[in-house]
DNA sequence: GATGAATGAGTGTTCATTCAT
DNA sequence: CATGAATGAACACTCATTCAT
């Protein structure tokens, strides 16, 4: 039964197997023949449509990780306010979306992470969503910080987003998105409140390699 | 040259063959006949010491996080001031540990926190390790917080270091030490300065769930 | 695009192409894909044209001996002089032709003799192509050479032509056509040369079994 | 059953079931299970001794060069007269030993030689057994020929040997090893004749090139 | 205590072939 | 005519494990 422009169906179809797969068994006993077997589809099919295993995996984490983008930026454009806070608020959440915090999800993430130890290619794509999140703060924080207080507030509620999901992947248990967003939500308030007590004069003070080159803390 | 009284000395050169392993190959590459190359002995006699692969990933991660204790007590046990600010920068700093921020370790963890999804005595290990970490942190936080707010100051600050030390890992850098615990003191801080503002009756009207059944916020 | 009268091009195309793989990765590697890429043609259409990938092997082994006969006959019917000798080396020079001492054909020349070994209709062209070169030959021998002498010079001279082309083609190097030539002219000339040497009388005493049953020695 | 020192033993078990493999059904068709089942052993246990499918490969070529070797160097070891014309009577017979002119070797051999045109490995193994052959003839018609001579004699008699071979390989019927060395000792012979028609006057008249640069032809 | 020979199931991958479109 | 999606068997190779020595 072959079909004409089954391309973006199969790959799909694919690689929600894959995550199934991974869910299921972790990915290093998600073999091709059962992501196959859940695909309900031959062995052969995945070298067709995605190079070898690894043209698999990299794609069904491509995917996971166009989701999270998508969880985020919808949050974003649904904005009524468009200050900061209410954008940090957005990605936060965006971060703890449905489709980043359920099993065959964070599984996979997990799996990833360790892979991409050693792979190459999969470093790349973490390296570029890794640095999307922060970047993505970074941008918010520097509406009201200066810029050397923009960036640690970006790295540590990056890390801070991170470390939460992380620590509810490992629980084993539901993912408890509320309090994930309280405690991230609190973090974030801490750093903006700084925007109330440092002057363009502190800020030039706290980073003096800055502070001649660039008055203005940009 | 068979000797008696080989066992630990055998434990320990296969355990760090195995991270060695996993630094140069990946957990999922590490073979048996590798990790044995690595040590300078034969493939059987893993199975002699460690029952299975297995028993030798078990040891090794075991290994690790008995590092990563040892960092975190003896930085506690060498301190003048005994205060919970003190504590608390300890058990950052020995998370921090060199032994906790090197090749092997880090590229260990990452594959170990994979496998432990789906292996239950993987997940036992690392259910009482995190737990470690929440509790050391937890108990100090209580020392000048109500309940509710030590557990929650617990949970994020475990969170950051978790996160901390998972995007420097997966940074392919080397490991920004000082930046991580500037970034965990400041939200320590953050966190032990609630102690002025909120009082006892404030703290009971801030968690209104447990206030009633539970005044004293245990 | 189908088109009418297409066989004879597609057909001549897929030859080429099948040159062109063998070529590059050997038989053994040359994939019906590989082959159609190179073609610039779906996979599907070999089967189109040739039964199977043995058919489309046959065809181009059968194209490179069709090539190996107009070499020889081109340069037969060229010739002023109709003597032996004349015929004799336009056979070599024939044996030689560039259609022959190119890559492509020397490769698919000897993966041709290896499958030939195990497959029967391969083995049947190649037999015939075999005994064609010894018949053309013997034939023009046993214009001066009585039969006995003329079929062992046409043996040892069709195994010169073949032993030369061999190592040549295994060289590596370019292939040295002169000299090829040169060698084979010498061992013809000396067998030329066996005319005057012999007498109807001494031939029959040299093959004594045949010497009686069969007196005008054929 | 394992016992220690079984290395040789193994090997060689395994090169003979590579070689019966091949007889059978040709190199292509020639699987490692097959081979294994052969020789009566796992299919693991082939990577253990021999790398992988071309160690085998290899290893069974260069067992038939070595028998190669050690028939020719026997029949020159066993002669009395020790002229010129008994070493290349030799090596000549040598190259049609019973160990060249049966079946499985002989498929062998052409599978080999197609193989040795994309394999590197094998082809270095090609030529060093090609020029081993032409070396040992053109030292031989050396004693008695000039340098230019010796040097076309032995390419010459090297293809005819490798021709007749090449054509006995490919009739499908069992060698006439008699009648290829009456063949190939005919050639051998009239070459050596010669040297009672060239002088060395002659010889450098007809070698232009090293005349001059060295007088003695050598 | 230690070796390394041996197993055999399991892996990813390749490929000729088929066939609906 | 021609495509390319789909199959599924076959392949080389890897590997944890066992066990005679």
């Amino acid at each position: 039964m072959p079909k004409v422009g089954m391309q973006p169906i199969r790959r799909q179809q694919l690689i929600e197997a894959t995550l199934q797969a991974v869910d299921q068994v972790g990915l290093g006993d998600a073999s091709i023949a059962l992501i196959a077997r859940l695909a309900g589809v031959s062995n052969g099919i995945i070298s067709h449509y995605f190079r070898d295993k690894n043209g698999l995996i990299a794609a069904t984490m491509s995917y996971i990780m166009k989701m999270l983008s998508e969880g985020v930026n919808a949050r974003r454009e649904a904005l009524q306010d468009d200050g900061p806070r209410a954008h940090l608020q957005a990605i936060i959440e965006g971060n703890f979306d449905a489709s980043q915090v359920n099993g065959p999800a964070m599984k996979t993430w997990l799996a990833f992470w360790a892979s991409s130890m050693h792979q190459p290619d999969l470093h790349r794509l973490q390296r570029i969503n890794d640095h999307r999140l922060y970047s993505n703060l970074c941008c918010q924080f520097r509406r009201v910080l200066p810029l050397y207080h923009a960036r640690k507030a970006a790295r540590g509620l990056a890390a801070l987003v991170d470390g939460l999901w992380l620590r509810g992947a490992l629980s084993g248990d539901a993912f408890d998105t509320e309090q994930a967003i309280r405690i991230a939500n609190e973090y974030m308030d801490l750093q903006l409140a700084k925007q109330h007590t440092l002057g363009a004069i502190d800020q030039a003070a706290e980073n003096p390699r800055t502070a001649l080159a660039n008055p203005a803390g940009a």
